[in-house]
Formats: structure tokens, C-alpha cells, sequence
DNA sequence: ACCTGAACACCGTTCAAGT
DNA sequence: ACCTGAACACCGTTCAAGT
């Protein structure tokens, strides 16, 4: 009697991503979350990588990224800039995409929504490859300034600057 | 009596690694390795986050870079593209490097290894990211060819045409 | 079709106690 | 200084059994 589905599952794992983080998304705290035994859910959803991709798709799918103008590298920059703050936002983030990414369990939109403006593959991938790798290495600094530590010798560009160079603006 | 350090432990991480993946580098399986209680590594290393990052670190020192020529994108180039090697080589370095980068927690010889032959910090963070980045998103091809399956869609650009992009060449 | 309960084989970390 | 043993609080996954 309590409408679990595959969508359901996926909606308290981003809740606990948000409010508790990766490490809080485990099969036994979403099963407890939904007042159900662990085993329960295996049989809306494959295994817990195949629950965090449903993450990461409803965590892509509430972006919304209007309409191309026509002008590929303002598109194409808007929308990594889009997808970026998103990694960046949600707690965790950048790590779970990147790893649903590598393992070809989710995050599929994410490539979509460029390619769709990308003037071809190869910048289609340096700049899928450029967001994720920029966000992974962002958190240290989060990580380093949120104990008062050191963060020189660190990244120190911003994202868009690194975007810049790639598009040849700078 | 048995001449356990830090630097014994990391070469038997790094050695698990090899042999059986990630998910195998564990404080109990490191500890059945060097036959001892698991809480004795605890004496000579933090956590299990700083084993990882000595293992990363292990890992890093075994690439030779020799002297930089002097031009610099020659350089940048042949450094990235051994460290690329690196990481796709060793079975689940890019997760690995990726971690330990964004918890601070190792991987720095990375950064320092690029930025000697860089010529500015936002170059070497663009390199860095598009390392991390493409290396991460490169394992869901070996992922899915190993299992047969559809590629299409998916990380096509090599390491070297991105790299070249970046730094204005194609 | 959908869910429970119990079991299996693991985890990381702490800490008193030993030598 | 360095290590053991035991305990604590967790994991993911499977599977017979229930409704």
C-alpha cells in the first residue's frame, strides 16, 4: 500500500543525498526512509548503482535549458555553465555523475543536452570531460577552505575561464 | 617484527589494485595481506582515505617524466598524455586519482608534474580537468565493450584530439 | 505482483589491553 | 612504540516464505 516504484526510490535518494550526503545513500537508509525491508527494493530497482543513476537522472532533469539561439558557442557555454552550477550545488554531486557517468548507469542527459548544441563529437567531449573533471577537482577547495586549510597550489581557475580557453576566446 | 610502514602498506595497496580492483583495497584485506590486525594499521596511517592517497601517490612516482625541451606544448602534451596512460593502465587509477584529488587527500605530483612545463595556472587547470575528466568518462567504453555492448553515444573523442583543442591546434 | 525476515559475507573505526 | 582482540555500527545482496 505504499505506491513504491522505481521513481519513488529515486526521489529519497536525492532528498538524502541533499540533506545527508553520497555516504547516506545506501540501500538500508532509503528502505527505513520508505518504511519498508531492504530487500523490497530490489525488486523495483536492479542494484543500488542502477538506484543512483535514477538519481542522477532526476537531479539532471530538473535543469532546464530553454531553447538554442542558433549560436553554438553561447549555447553550448550556457549550458555547461547550467550543468555546472548544478554539480556544484548538489552536495556530492560531480562525484556521483562521474561515477554513474564511467559506468554507463546514468547521466546520459547530461551529454544530450550538449551534443544538441555542439558544433561537433570531439567538443562535445572535451567539454563533458572538462565538467566533470573541473567539478571533482573544485570540491578540494570547497573541502580545503571548509576546514580553513591551505588552498594555494590548488585549481584556481574558474570553470568558465577553462571553458574560454577551450572555445578559443581567450 | 614484521617491518610494517607506511610505505609497506601503500605497496600492498597498490599491488591489490592491480590484482583485483578498488573495491578490494580495504583495511581488512591490506591487513590479511601483511598478516596483522586491522586496527594495527591505524598506527601508521590516519585512515583508510590516506591509505588511498599514499597508494595514488605510489602510483605517480613510478611515471618518469624526464627534463621539459623547452617548447612548452611538446611538453604538456607528452606529460598528459603519460599520465593518461597511467590512469587508464592501472585498473581503476582514474576513480582512484579522481578521489583522492578532490578530498585533498593525494595526487599532488599530478598537478606539479604539468605545472612545471605550463605556461600559466589556468592552462594547468584546463590540462588537469580534461585528464580527470576523460579518464573518468573513458571507462564506460572499456566498461561496455567488455560486456558487448552498444558504444554508440558515448566518449568517442580520444585523449589527444581534446587535448589538442585545448591547446589550439585542430 | 509485491513484500518480509533472516542470513551471508563483508565494511571502517575505536579502544582497552598487552608486550 | 607497536600490535592484538573484541566490539560497535554499519554495508549490499540473496532467497525462501508469505500475501
Amino acid at each position: 500500500m505504499s505506491t513504491m516504484s522505481r521513481d519513488e526510490l529515486s526521489r529519497v535518494g536525492l532528498q538524502l543525498l541533499n540533506t545527508h550526503g553520497l555516504a547516506d545513500v545506501s540501500m538500508r537508509r532509503v528502505a527505513k526512509e520508505l518504511d519498508v525491508a531492504v530487500s523490497a527494493l530490489y525488486w523495483h530497482v536492479k542494484d543500488k548503482q542502477s538506484l543512483l543513476g535514477a538519481v542522477v537522472d532526476r537531479l539532471l532533469a530538473s535543469v532546464d535549458f530553454g531553447p538554442p539561439s542558433g549560436a553554438w558557442r553561447t549555447d553550448l557555454t550556457a549550458r555547461a555553465e547550467q550543468l555546472y552550477e548544478t554539480l556544484l550545488t548538489t552536495r556530492d554531486a560531480a562525484e556521483l555523475a562521474a561515477s554513474a557517468l564511467a559506468l554507463g548507469t546514468g547521466g546520459e542527459a547530461m551529454r544530450r543536452a550538449l551534443a544538441e548544441v555542439s558544433p561537433n563529437d570531439t567538443t562535445t567531449d572535451a567539454v563533458m570531460a572538462l565538467l566533470i573533471g573541473h567539478a571533482t577537482l573544485h570540491q578540494q577547495r570547497l573541502q580545503a577552505q571548509a576546514i580553513g586549510v591551505d588552498v594555494s597550489g590548488t585549481t584556481s581557475a574558474t570553470f568558465r575561464q577553462v571553458l574560454d580557453l577551450l572555445t578559443k576566446r581567450v
